[in-house]
Order: structure tokens, then sequence, then C-alpha cells
DNA sequence: GCCAACGTTGGC
DNA sequence: GCCAACGTTGGC
């Protein structure tokens, strides 16, 4: 059964023509770090799952369409002492952080902002449009999904 | 830049 | 286990 997701990112750190010009526009998921985000990626993510593509901060909206290209596994950044999101309490023998690997589908011509999406018919319990929802990886049902693909493509 | 809403940390 | 302090996210 496929499942369906949000992903966010900040455009100005990584973008969906990021991603789109990846090689083999596959780009494993990296730097989450908070608990529920990645028990969704480590649990319950598989191979095949959609996401919405979300971009936040500077205009607020579902870009496009990727998919879950491979499913959990230690996210190594954590090791590096180097990077940002350095975590030297998931030792690489115990590792606490993982990531999936997300390629991309689609994106869409005319962006999906937060703010309409707020006004659209059947999205009313979406995760993203609650007050105060911060997580990066959640949930979408599949009638969320269908309906924000289909006024993709109308638009 | 502001601030509300969260999540995490650490003292007790 | 509680909770205050702090840091971060992300819309506006």
């Amino acid at each position: 059964m496929t499942k369906y997701w949000l992903m966010k990112t900040e455009p100005g750190c990584y973008s969906i023509d990021d991603l789109a010009t990846e090689d083999k526009q596959i780009t494993p998921w990296d730097g989450v770090r908070n608990y529920q985000a990645r028990n969704f990626m480590k649990d319950d993510m598989e191979l095949g799952d959609m996401v919405l593509f979300y971009h936040s901060v500077t205009s607020p909206s579902v870009v496009g369409l990727a998919e879950v290209a491979r499913e959990s596994y230690p996210d190594h950044t954590a090791w590096n002492p180097d990077d940002p999101h350095f975590d030297p309490k998931s030792p690489e023998d115990n590792p606490r952080w993982f990531m999936v690997d997300v390629k991309f589908v689609e994106k869409f011509s005319n962006p999906l902002p937060l703010k309409f999406l707020r006004t659209v018919k059947g999205l009313e319990g979406m995760e993203l449009l609650r007050k105060g929802s911060r997580l990066s990886v959640m949930p979408v049902t599949e009638s969320e999904f269908d309906i924000i693909c289909r006024i993709a493509r109308e638009s």
C-alpha cells in the first residue's frame, strides 16, 4: 500500500530544483534531528511512497512531488564532527538518526501556497495547516494527496 | 525582525 | 518525574 508524506525544506538550503538536478535525481534526506520526523522515516516510509515536496520560509508552498527511493538507513552526517548536524550521541555502532533517499518525480508548474491550501475544501485536517505545526516530515492522507495533485494539474 | 508554538535539556 | 530555561522552527 502506497503511503503519502510531506517533507519540508528551506529552498535556500535545499530546493526542488536541487533535487531535479542531482545525479539520478536522488538525494539522501539527511539532517533531520527530530524524533517524530525520524520515526516516520525509520519505521513507516516504504519504497515507492509518494512525497509532497514543500518549501518553507521564503514562499511557503507545495512545489512538487518526490518518491521514496530507499528505505531508512543511518544518517551518517551525524558522525561527521565537521557537519552542522553532527551529533556525538549518535555513534556509528548505535545510530540515533535515520534517513531515507528521495527521488524527484515532478515540479508543479504552479506551486500551491500554504495560504491557498488553507482555503481548499477537504484539506481542513492537514497536519501542515495546524497552528504551530513544525514537523519536517509528516504523513498526508490519500485524499489530501489526491486533492493537491488534482489542483496542481488544473492550475 | 517578531513571536507563537514546540522540543530538548538539566537541575531538583 | 516535574518544570523552568533555553533553542529552534517557520509563518507573518
